[in-house]
DNA sequence: ATTCTGCAGAACGAGTTAGCTATATCGCTA
DNA sequence: TAGCGATATAGCTAACTCGTTCTGCAGAAT
């Protein structure tokens, strides 16, 4: 951490802006709204969790390592929050991350 | 227009986020809130209109034509506003493109 | 223990982006 | 009209993005 220079908050939002200037990927956000509508249901209790890979993957129309791909970068942006349960990975909405950028993007 | 499919406002959603996920881009916006403080003066007044290509290219320190080009997708992408003045061309922040960005990734 | 399933990484190709230099255009001025 | 200064476009290269397939790994089930 100890991040003094602004160039590495800059650096920080640009990554995040990168993460959502992507059609696929704000379509993963707008799923994960809500996990139940948008995919086949799962083991009771676990779209409190989000969706597992293989039903975003699906939904995306792209490969499995694509989809993967796509998930990491909004991971890596604090946008989502991977759990590993049972074998499978489920992704649900950082509400915090996807706050805290909207917040830095309103300074714009 | 007759918008259909949501695929439309995506894809210009997109468009201005891939504007904004840039460095330099977000420092030209930045420096684009103060342009008397930021740039050089100019003729009397014409600080109203913004600030022109080249001082823009000069604080960047990168070449003219790259400068022009950042400016280029800004303009696209309804965040900056061009005044053509006696020889120069001063940009200006479109402040209502600029909110209407900011409210439309408030939605995310 | 072996096998099967879900996810992630490696490696590759196509398309896009960002930088440069060189050249063209455009508006003002003489 | 000719010339000059400010911008924009063309053409090129390097680097990055996003898609693919193939491979590797971890946990569950048989």
């Amino acid at each position: 951490m100890t991040e003094e220079s602004t160039a590495e908050h800059s650096t920080e939002l640009e990554a995040q802006l990168k993460a959502i200037a992507s059609q696929r990927r704000l379509l993963i956000l707008e799923w994960l709204k809500d996990p139940e509508a948008n995919f086949p249901p799962q083991e009771h209790g676990d779209n409190e969790h989000g969706a597992c890979n293989l039903f975003i993957v699906e939904r995306l129309g792209v490969s499995q390592p694509a989809g993967s791909r796509h998930l990491r970068i909004l991971t890596d942006a604090g946008l989502v929050i991977p759990t590993r349960r049972k074998g499978w990975v489920y992704y649900r909405r950082n509400e915090r991350g996807i706050a805290e950028l909207i917040a830095r993007i309103g300074k714009l």
